[in-house]
DNA sequence: CATCGATAACTTTTT
DNA sequence: GTTATCGATG
């Protein structure tokens, strides 16, 4: 998923070891990634920094166990976060072994694995062993049909609110039974604990589960069943934990109870990298290490094999702001480099022209985009880039960003499947009874979905008997039977045909690729070319279960990784990755720390945020530039905005703030400048130097009477190279459709019917 | 029952 | 600035 080339990735170099008669994989650790890879009876806690050889040291410590004989591939349980993780290790580990991997079942995420273990018992927790696995979408239309039926005002207490509530308590391992007094009073004036045990008992009917149950169910059948947790103390010798900072309390629970076994356990992580304490991570696990596990031998990898002297001074002087830290001190042997370059610019569009006009300077003394990555702290603050690389045709990705798998149309096309598979999935026979519009409306659906409850039968059912009365009329009643009968049609056709096949049939036959390919919006083409990756993806499966399983708990498909681009993504979705040059903007109060953790969640979050930033720095291996901007336009509004205080925090000795244009020098108390005066800040907030700059700086963009000035000028020169000339309608993957009003060479100014005026170059349109 | 327009609510971060 | 939702109209 979104990798960049495997050269680029976290990979310590260390120096050449001269030992013999050693294992060739042993070959090259230093001292301390030696130790942890020998450690391997009793409880082991490794603290590895940033960039001191982390998954070397993983990979290399499970070769150990196996190439010494002291357990089967079968005996060693490893969890990962990310199925990226996990795939590396798989690979990584095959490369030191020699052979096939598949030998390692244990090996997965989190989820993946207590998925299996569910599958398994699954009627421990009054489940079938083919439960489905509900992504978020399902869950909330789930939740909101109960407050519905149980007369709770959604606006005022929101699904969204009430599932994160769910999810919080899952984390912590709290089932409705054990809902404190306290908790219950958090939503619907004291309705929480009825909401959640309806919940649940409806996810049972449904033959259902969330993603926080998949644990969570785990632990009730491991605390409910000494047999089958004496199943998994006999098979699991060896335990492997990657990323424990990010271990949640239902996680926790269940490693403990799980290594209880064999008392073998190893956890792998950085506490100064904790960076998802918002979705339940317990930083207390790392810290607490010791305690829960007596006796507990603790590695620290501390020497940085990836960044530059001041790269590591800047990171460490920021991160030693942290109160609750266990404390390490990383260190390099490395040259200390370039010092960390701190600018202040205007607005956010200054900021994209500067963070641009880097990168081609870059690219021009002879490096790849492929060595650039921007991170940023939020996804809309990605826009800003896009835009100017889009004008420039500068090559970018982004990486994360919306995912395949929770795309509508791919949602949609599941749906069909799980209806087909089973007629019993009543969210996915509610999701797409009428898609594409059949004329089955809100009131039809309403219907059968009380009827079918009150009836206790599954909603494809009820419709059956319905469209037989006169219960439904007209039109919907006609559609409904047509309907029901594809679905019949396709569920035989089931049998005799490959899965893949028989989804392109659904998709063709129910009208719903048609759908598309008559809608005339600019994200048409984009979703019918997701349909039939998604068929292509499909192929890679042995059966539809197979599959489906796969998409609920991998988010996402493999990006093709070619291609020389710049890469564009928030920090969470860069832990883990290194580049040769860094962008860090939108270094400013509100944004960075954002306002929520400013507002909530006190020094605990603040100092999350820290560690992000911390996460930011750490990824750059030679230089690293942090920006900010005094203006920015937050929720379509223009704000003027203070540098973040990590800025301040950044000692002096190892960043420096540059500035060309003058306006700027260093923000408050930056890098051990004092100006007693403050012009700057003094400077800023003065209404007619704001209005001074506003008109030099952004008069192109926001007169439009400047912009349709020099329009005019270029138009009468008319056409441009590249075939494009003015009036020509095109196509862009962004924007949609438009017309050109300018073309000048390469470059065009073009009127899209839905986007607006904007300027592209000529290779990222088509002709329409 | 569907379509269009207005408005309100909103943005972290994701297995 | 956008996206989801709601209400009035065809």
């Amino acid at each position: 998923m979104n990798s960049v080339p495997l050269s680029q990735q976290a990979s310590a170099r260390p120096p050449s070891g001269g030992e013999t008669g050693l294992p060739g994989y042993l070959k090259g650790l230093n001292a301390e990634q030696r130790a942890a890879v020998e450690a391997t009876d009793g409880p082991v806690l490794v603290l590895a920094g940033a960039g001191t050889g982390k998954t070397r040291v993983l990979t290399t410590r499970l070769a150990h166990i196996l190439a010494t004989g002291r357990a089967n591939p079968w005996e060693i349980l490893s969890v990962t976060f990310t199925n990226k993780a996990a795939r590396e290790m798989k690979e990584r580990v095959g490369a030191i072994i020699g052979e096939a991997v598949e030998g390692l079942p244990w090996l997965g995420t989190f989820h993946s694995i207590a998925a299996q273990i569910l599958r398994r018992h699954a009627e421990l927790v009054g489940l079938k062993p083919s439960f489905t696995i509900l992504d978020t979408d399902d869950q909330l239309r789930l939740i909101k049909q109960i407050l519905q039926a149980e007369g709770i005002d959604d606006k005022r207490w929101t699904p969204r609110h009430l599932a994160s509530l769910i999810d919080g308590w899952k984390n912590r391992g709290i089932r409705p039974e054990k809902l404190g007094e306290e908790d219950r009073w958090t939503f619907a004036d004291g309705k929480a604990d009825v909401l959640y045990r309806l919940y649940q008992e409806r996810l049972k009917v449904l033959n259902a589960c969330d993603f926080g149950d998949l644990l969570l169910h785990n632990l009730t059948i491991f605390t409910e069943n000494a047999d089958v947790l004496a199943l998994y103390h006999r098979r699991f010798r060896y335990l492997l934990v990657d990323e424990y900072q990010d271990t949640n309390v239902c996680q926790y629970l269940w490693l403990r109870l799980l290594a209880r076994g064999s008392g073998n356990v190893c956890c792998v992580g950085d506490d100064d990298q904790s960076i998802y304490g918002w979705r339940g991570a317990e930083v207390d696990n790392i810290l607490r290490f010791e305690t829960d596990f007596p006796g507990a031998t603790v590695i620290r990898l501390e020497r940085n094999y990836r960044s530059t002297g001041h790269i590591l001074g800047a990171a460490s002087g920021l991160i030693r702001s942290n109160r609750s830290r266990l404390g390490k001190t990383l260190w390099t042997e490395d040259d200390p480099g370039e010092k960390v370059q701190v600018r202040g610019l205007w607005d956010g569009d200054a900021e994209a022209r500067f963070v641009a006009d880097e990168i081609e300077a870059f690219v021009r003394s002879g490096n790849q985009h492929n060595d650039i990555a921007i991170l940023v702290r939020a996804s809309w603050q990605m826009r800003a880039f896009e835009d100017r690389f889009i004008m420039l045709g500068l090559p970018y990705k982004v990486i994360g960003g919306p995912r395949f798998f929770e795309r509508a149309e791919v949602r949609d096309a599941h749906a069909y499947m799980r209806l087909v598979r089973s007629a019993e999935d009543d969210l996915a026979f509610e999701r797409i009874v009428n898609v594409p519009k059949r004329g089955i409306g809100e009131t039809s659906v309403q219907k059968i979905a009380a009827a079918a409850r009150s009836a206790g039968v599954s909603m494809s059912e009820m419709a059956g008997l319905m469209v037989q009365t006169d219960e439904i009329r007209g039109k919907a009643r006609t559609a409904l039977q047509v309907f029901l009968r594809d679905v019949e049609r396709w569920r035989a056709q089931a049998d005799t045909m490959r899965h893949d096949e028989l989804a392109e049939i659904i998709l063709d036959e129910s009208g719903y690729t048609a759908m598309w390919r008559e809608d005339k919006s600019p994200q048409a083409a984009g979703r019918l070319d997701n349909l039939k990756e998604l068929i292509r993806s499909m192929g890679g499966f042995d059966t539809l279960e197979a599959y489906l399983e796969h998409v609920s708990l991998v988010a996402d498909l493999d990006q093709a990784s070619d291609g020389d681009e710049v890469s564009l993504m928030t920090l969470h979705a860069a832990k883990g990755l290194e580049f040769p040059l860094v962008f860090l903007p939108g270094w400013e109060e509100t944004v960075f720390p954002s306002q929520r953790s400013l507002d909530e969640g006190g020094t605990a979050s603040l100092e999350e945020e820290r560690r992000l930033a911390y996460v930011g720095i750490t990824r750059a291996r030679e230089r690293a530039i942090i920006s900010f901007t005094a203006n920015r336009m937050i929720f379509g509004r223009w704000q003027s905005v203070l540098p973040s205080r990590f800025i301040d925090e950044l000692p002096p000795e190892h960043a420096e703030a540059k500035s060309e244009t003058g306006y700027y020098d260093a923000g408050p108390g930056f890098a051990g400048v004092s100006e007693p005066a403050d012009p700057f800040r003094s400077a800023y907030d003065s209404p007619g130097w704001k209005r001074f700059k506003a008109a030099q700086e952004s008069g192109a963009r926001r007169d439009p009477g400047v912009i349709e000035g020099k329009a005019k000028l270029i138009e009468s020169g008319d056409n441009g190279a590249g075939g494009f000339k003015r009036g020509d309608r095109v196509f862009h993957l962004k924007f949609g459709y438009g017309r050109i009003l300018v073309a000048d060479g390469a470059k065009l100014t073009v009127a899209f019917d839905k986007a607006g005026e904007k300027k592209v170059v000529s290779s990222f349109v088509e002709k329409a």
